[in-house]
RNA sequence: GCGCCUGUAGCUCAACGGACAGAGCAGCAGCCUUCUAAGCUGUUGGCUGGAGGUUCGAAUCCUCUCAGGCGCGCCA
């Protein structure tokens, strides 16, 4: 809708530099935005201030004059224009504009989203990526809610979107985990033997314990036991470990409405050789060299603070070097642009990872970090301890139990990524009836409710050619078509800036305005031609609520259902 | 010590560099013979941590500073 404006305004701009002689190439950006207050109209230019900053000795006021004068007198959309404050430029668009765009909208099949946007980019979004330790807790469900969400909104966008979860299947951690199952199972069995000092100790750690000897028999697990520590006897411990966790954080997410393309192992880089042909690729390019008897890549030469270790002294690569493979290993399989929407503990690895693209010939610009803040769970206010190894702590899986993934994931959401994150379980749980959630769910419900009613009254879901236009262009009416016109923005805005709160906010106030609308104007009353209008408008509505939240993961259920002893006074 | 994020109403949080900084919750006062009151209306509440600077214009950008969080490994 925008762009029939910003045709008009660069048109005025350009017929205004000619006239006035002014040089080329000088031109602002016309931003055009929705002012806050429907008195500065249903959109604002600050171009005027703009332009006047780049001609010395005129006012912002003047060259608004000006250009509102050469724009044309006679419009299609525009209504009225006003020139307003230090230098603004205010639209009011005509009535009849408004409801085409709503018709539009309607039945645009894509519920007026551009397609077109990215122009079908290939775009490979990576989230969760959990160490296969233990369960997922409410930080990775963070990432899950924000990743998915990002790659739901690319989607409606036009990009062509992969998730996948990065598996870090090999490396130390591994061991250790290997090393606290073959504890617990030893401790299981009555032998003395002490848990490794930084050992995961999680009461999941003591149940695969006791399921592998279950399985396998104490004997079998008594001889693996006493043999020195060796491969076969570490995987001995470690498969059946990680399969395990890892089956629990499928199905996790799964619950939590999150589905992967492909789970992408760590492991197999090491399988398909190409860790170690990456490495011969930097020594090579000479891109790293040998210092107290490790192998440094020279990161520090683009844009890293210093250089890092691919290769340790006891000739084991690192997990940088792993990401590395990987993060080339994305290119190579032809995706355009990756975003990682990784934990903010992992911010100062961004630079290095960036550099390792950026030596090697890769498109380092082309990933995107979504760095997600920290979750602090509390319960009534207290803090509630988050430490894996420790095994103290609330899985992702209690707290969906608990407040439900509907509300879970509209909380996550309801702030921006790179902002500490308050979850309190007992205010989720305690509220539910008052959750912006089921503020959400409640407006899509009354719809859903009305449209029963009408069926039941005889009144049949009209055609757009049977409404009478005129009906919707009044004053109500029109707020809640503005607000319904602008999710397509609202949809790009999140895809441009990685936002995907903006989508939840933006959802939870045009339930806002329906519940005032609502309340204020019967759907169905005598006045047949309302009527049909009016579904025609609350029909709209729905089906962009419902859009809205499919793209943040959140359902739209029909009805509400009232739960056994809630109180709703 | 260095780097990243945050600091906005009592609480939890919004605000493409724009116009008088907005919601929800909590508090107070009201609204159900009519499509679901999990709703609506009104109202109280602010030196946007502090000090400078850039700009026609700053919560937003820059410098300094204070406070909280997170990183800074031949761990992942």
């Amino acid at each position: 809708m925008r762009e029939t404006l910003f045709g008009l305004i660069s048109q005025a701009i350009n017929q205004y530099q000619k006239e006035e002689g002014l040089p080329p190439g000088k031109m602002p950006a016309v931003v055009l935005e929705v002012p806050k207050r429907s008195e500065h109209g249903d959109f604002a230019t600050n171009v005027a201030m703009e332009l006047a900053s780049f001609l010395p000795g005129s006012s912002p006021l003047q060259v608004a004059k000006a250009l509102v004068a050469r724009l044309p007198d006679e419009s299609d959309i525009i209504k009225k224009v006003e020139i307003a404050g230090p230098g603004f430029i205010n639209f009011f668009l005509k009535e009849g504009y408004w409801v085409d765009l709503l018709y539009a909208l309607g039945q645009s099949e894509k519920d007026g989203l551009n397609l077109n946007l990215f122009d079908g980019l290939r775009v490979q979004v990576e989230y969760v990526s959990a160490n296969p330790t233990g369960p997922l807790h409410i930080g990775h469900g963070r990432g899950a809610a924000v990743g998915d969400a990002l790659a739901n909104i690319l989607q409606a966008c036009g990009c062509q979107v992969y998730r996948e979860y990065y598996l870090n299947d090999a490396g130390t951690q591994m061991e250790l985990l290997a090393n606290s199952v073959r504890a617990a199972a030893a401790q299981a069995l009555g032998k003395d033997e002490p848990f490794p000092a930084d050992g995961y100790q999680g009461s999941y750690i003591r149940e695969i314990a006791r399921g592998l000897i279950n399985r396998q028999g104490k004997k079998v697990v008594l001889e693996k036991l006493a043999q020195a520590w060796q491969a076969d006897a570490l995987t001995f411990f470690l498969s059946p470990a990680v399969a395990s966790i890892l089956e629990t954080i499928r199905h996790d997410l799964a619950s939590f409405g999150v589905h992967f393309d492909s789970y992408f192992s760590e492991k197999s880089l090491f399988e398909t050789g190409e860790l170690w042909r990456l490495i011969d690729e930097l020594k090579e390019k000479g891109l790293v060299y040998e210092k107290e008897g490790a192998l440094w890549f020279r990161t520090s030469s683009f844009g890293d603070d210093k250089d890092r270790v691919v290769v340790r002294g006891n000739r084991m690569t690192t997990y940088f070097a792993s990401d590395v493979a990987y993060h080339s290993n994305k290119f190579d399989r032809g995706f355009q642009r990756l975003i990682n929407v990784w934990g903010a503990d992992h911010h100062g690895y961004v630079p290095r990872i960036k550099a390792s693209l950026a030596a090697r010939g890769y498109p380092a610009d082309a990933l995107d970090v979504v760095l997600v803040q920290m979750v602090s769970l509390v319960r009534e206010g207290k803090p509630v301890t988050m430490s894996t190894r420790a095994g103290e702590f609330i899985t992702l899986r209690q707290v969906i139990d608990e407040v439900g993934m509907d509300a879970t994931r509209f909380l996550l959401l309801m702030r921006r990524s790179d902002s500490h994150l308050e979850f309190d379980l007992e205010v989720a749980k305690k509220e539910s009836a008052e959750n912006p959630v089921y503020y959400i769910h409640y407006a899509h419900a009354r719809v859903a409710s009305i449209f029963k009613k009408a069926l039941e009254r005889g009144y049949p879901i009209p055609a757009w050619e049977e409404v009478d236009r005129k009906v919707l262009e009044r004053g109500d009416e029109l707020v809640l078509i503005k607000q319904i016109c602008a999710f397509p923005d609202v949809v790009r805005l999140s895809a441009q800036g990685l936002e995907p709160h903006r989508l939840a906010f933006y959802l939870l106030e045009l339930a806002g305005n329906f519940h005032r609308y609502y309340l204020k104007n019967r759907v169905l009353s005598q006045d047949k031609e309302l009527s049909k209008a009016r579904l025609l408008l609350i029909g709209i509505f729905k089906r962009v609520v419902n859009k809205g939240l499919g793209l943040i993961g959140v359902s739209a259920p029909e009805r509400m259902e009232k739960e056994e002893g809630m109180d709703i006074g």
